[in-house]
RNA sequence: UGGGGGAUAGUUCAACGGUAGAACUGCGGACUCUGACUCCGUCAAUCUAGGUUCGAAUCCUAGUCCCCCAGCCA
């Protein structure tokens, strides 16, 4: 019976999400080097989450959740001059509303200030540090190239009890920012340019979000990270690719301090997306720039962003559930995380009528006055999702794509003569153009087949076209917020010159919206379809006069796809 | 011309010396009271050159190309 995956030829159904760093896990664990897997997500609070981030954190919760471990949430507050509060609250609620908990285990790096502290003491006693008067400049002028080795630094040879004298000096705030750093011992001629006599701490009088003024020295990331790692007794350090070679001072720092464990560190590709730029610099600016509304813009890459915009969480886990974890560098399409949300929101989304960009029809053969309800399902696939009335009348909006006067070959909705069906009510014909002074159509007259009522011809006939609608009288007016790509080309330019893809058109803003009154009961992030147009969840900007929707993503559309590849064919033909 | 990594369909990931497979995308079709969903079919890849082996994406050798590192950022 063992063999039973194999005798069914299916053997890729056998391990769903396997990447390297599992596979590492698993024989670390198989082979009893850990008891239990400890990870942890270390952000640093100076600036939201984005999803690549997320890939970390499904990385690191999942691991752990997989493996009967558990997984910290570590603010890395190293830098007082970058972080603030207000960051390590929005990441924490990102973080769980993500899906995640870190439980009991929420740590800060600037917890372990005092133990890092004795631990560079101990480098120094050892002789593997040394305070350097060097000026920036002169640090940097004297670490040499990528093909030349550096010089050792003047102070280097100080000794033991000068050392330890200057770094406590350093820590009592004796000294100018800037005026000295401690720095380790290691090889100014070293190939790993992280090896030339690595910094360790600075000074910095800054306030701390959260030790405040005590500090006036604080430690670099390599002198914080591994060891904090080695006090919470993480097992399976994660981070990026840039890290890689900064591998051998994390171990040496684990190796030649008296740690209580010993972790390790692995590292694998970041996220990268099609139209998107995932770095914390570039999401700052264009905060800071204000070409964004703020952190959460539902344009924006970051957690805050997507839920605003009505993105679930599981589209997020899911998405990075595909996309796999390995060392390359690779970019992501973004089709594919629109494929996920779609797949989501398909799921659950309750079914509405709202027309966008309303024409007004007005059904000639209905009489004045008259109205009727007619029932609509609230979800095709799910019956348990019930069913709500909507009102019929002589007056009604619908899409104005949906009108053509002059239809092209494919083009089967509704243009003069034709017969379409108006989604759970009747067929109905065109008979009439009424257009403005500019040639614009303005309104269009209707007749109705009282037969085809609920949307059936007892005649059997049929149509090629089901469209949205809603009663003019009966609708409601809302804006609908439609957002396309931050940028306008699919590899936009880094940190330097970001600005120049800049999408002009990111939002379209619909003011003239019409939704049937069901739609009104919608929650802020709740997401609703709106039939043949996408998914749209209320957004917090809604007051008490007007409802404001964020369009979250649109229904795939084959017929907007052929049209624009009959305009590609016309153009390449000639 | 230092050090560290990486190259498999268009994209992202599998295959761990034994039939190169999936998802997304593309293309074609079926179904449909959402031109949605769903379903079916289909195109499509091992960076190059040698070598080892009965057998190589996988091991060896030599190349090529791409990414990261010269913060008192992380």
């Amino acid at each position: 019976m063992a063999s039973d995956d194999k005798a069914s030829g299916n053997p890729t159904a056998a391990e769903p999400g396997r990447d390297f760093i599992r596979d590492i896990v698993k024989a670390d664990l198989d082979a009893g080097r850990v008891a239990q897997v400890v990870t942890r997500f270390p952000p640093e609070p100076n600036g939201y989450l984005h999803i690549g981030h997320a890939k970390s954190i499904c990385l690191n919760f999942g691991i752990a959740e997989e493996f009967g471990g558990r997984c910290h949430l570590r603010f890395d507050d190293t830098n007082p001059v970058k972080e603030e509060q207000e960051y390590i609250d929005a990441i924490e609620r990102d973080v769980r509303w993500l899906g995640f908990d870190w439980g009991q285990h929420l740590y800060y790096a600037s917890d372990y200030f005092e133990r890092l502290y004795g631990w560079a003491e101990d480098l120094i006693r050892k002789g593997q540090a040394y305070v350097d008067d060097q000026s920036q400049d002169e640090i940097r002028a004297n670490r040499g190239t990528l093909t030349e080795p550096g010089k050792n630094s003047p102070f280097r040879d100080r000794t033991v009890d000068e050392n330890l004298d200057l770094f406590r000096r350093m820590r009592a705030g004796e000294f100018p920012n800037g005026a000295r750093v401690l720095r380790a011992k290691a090889d100014m001629s070293s190939g790993n340019i992280n090896l030339r006599d690595p910094v360790l701490y600075r000074i910095l009088n800054a306030p701390h979000p959260r030790t405040g003024t005590t500090w006036k020295i604080y430690p670099s990331y390599d002198f914080a990270h591994g060891q904090s790692d080695a006090i919470e007794g993480i097992t399976h350090s994660i981070c990026t690719l840039e890290f890689e070679d900064h591998r051998p001072l994390y171990d040496w720092f684990i190796a030649n301090l008296d740690v209580p464990s010993t972790p390790h560190q692995y590292e694998m590709a970041r996220l990268n997306l099609t139209y998107t730029l995932l770095s914390k610099r570039v999401l700052t600016e264009l905060v800071r720039g204000g070409h964004v509304g703020g952190w959460d813009d539902p344009r924006m890459p970051t957690i805050a962003g997507l839920r605003r915009r009505g993105v679930p969480a599981e589209a997020i886990r899911d998405f990075i559930k595909r996309i796999g974890v390995a060392k390359a560098n690779s970019v992501v399409d973004a089709g594919m995380f629109e494929f996920t949300v779609r797949e989501a929101l398909n799921k659950t989304a309750l079914r509405r009528m709202a027309v966008l960009r309303p024409l007004k029809v007005v059904i000639e053969n209905y009489p004045e006055g008259q109205s009727e309800e007619l029932d609509a399902v609230n979800h095709p696939d799910d019956a348990a999702a019930g069913s709500r009335k909507i009102k019929f009348s002589r007056e009604l909006y619908i899409e104005q794509e949906d009108f053509m006067e002059v239809p092209p070959k494919k083009f089967f909705r509704l243009s003069p003569g034709t017969e379409v069906r108006l989604r759970y009510a009747y067929f109905i014909k065109c008979t009439g153009v009424v257009k403005n002074a500019a040639g614009e159509v303005t309104e269009l007259r209707c007749t109705y087949d009282p037969a085809t009522k609920g949307g059936n011809a007892p005649d059997g006939r049929k149509v090629k076209a089901t469209m949205h609608w809603v009663s003019a009288a009966h609708s409601i007016p809302a804006e609908v917020r439609i957002y396309n790509p931050l940028f306008n080309r699919p590899d936009p330019s880094g940190a330097e010159n970001f600005a120049a893809d800049l999408n002009p058109n990111s939002l379209e803003l619909l003011t003239g919206a019409r939704l049937e009154p069901a739609a009104a009961d919608a929650k802020i992030e709740t997401p609703v379809q709106f039939e043949r147009q996408g998914y749209f969840c209320l957004d917090r900007d809604t007051t008490a006069e007007k409802l404001v929707f964020n369009r979250t993503i649109g229904l795939r559309d084959s017929f907007a796809k052929d049209v624009a590849k009959d305009v590609a064919k016309e153009k390449a033909g000639g």
